[in-house]
DNA sequence: GAGTATAACTTGCATTTAGCAAGTTATACC
DNA sequence: GGTATAACTTGCTAAATGCAAGTTATACTC
């Protein structure tokens, strides 16, 4: 267990800030957590559970667990136990907004003809 | 073989357009292919070989062929055998540099500190 | 303060994807 | 026609993903 992303154990590629960023960030799932917490605020983790992709719990512990390691995420009481103890991002991952809205602008641009029911948000 | 991004094979797991991009680009290699193409205009199979991030060639293969079908990348020179037939965006892929420039900015200001040899590009 | 409900994870296992090394195909050049 | 080499394939191992079920622990009820 444990993967990859303690934070400490990432395996950085090379010294391209494009490459490293996806070596942290380039998964099916980070990002989608993530963009979860920019449209509410915080989140728990039944609350992420519920989100329409349909993340299976272990991975949903795994990724909350990298991105609090990375610090991109915090839980919102820092020293309270878990339960209803909900996740928030952290200066550094309110900073990921530009690279989602980047994504979302380009996929309701260049994606709509393979994937017509996407939506618009932006 | 194969594998899911076919284009029309993709698995979209909701209607919205962040996680439908990370259905398609969400992954640590498809967009080090789109970087060494905005970066040199035009590459061919041995020049992706080369880049520092040391991609294996089965993959480099996939990905070629994911991205074309997606319409991100084409041939050169459409109807020519391989050899020496370079690949450059296309205009959706083109339209992907917005993402790569807020993820270089990301890292360079959010992992300096793991990963201190990161270079600045922007 | 024992009993129950449930949020937040873990664990086990099957499937898929990634990674490495070696092999194959085919075009260009001599 | 022979050789070099670009562009892939293939085989195999390792790691990550996905699903279902189980576990832990806190809060709430009585």
């Amino acid at each position: 267990m444990a993967s990859r992303l303690e934070a400490d154990s990432v395996h950085w590629r090379s010294v391209c800030p494009i490459a490293s960023g996806l070596d942290v960030l380039g998964d099916k799932w980070s990002l989608v957590i993530v963009r979860d917490l920019l449209e509410h605020e915080s989140r728990t983790y039944s609350q992420f559970c519920e989100s329409p992709e349909g993340i299976s719990t272990n991975i949903l512990a795994a990724r909350l667990k990298s991105l609090t390691a990375l610090g991109i995420i915090e839980h919102v009481d820092l020293d309270r136990p878990a339960r209803n103890n909900a996740y928030r991002l952290t200066t550094s991952g309110l900073e990921l907004r530009p690279i989602l809205e980047a994504v979302a602008r380009w996929s309701q641009k260049n994606l709509r003809e393979l994937h017509p029911e996407i939506v618009t948000i932006l």
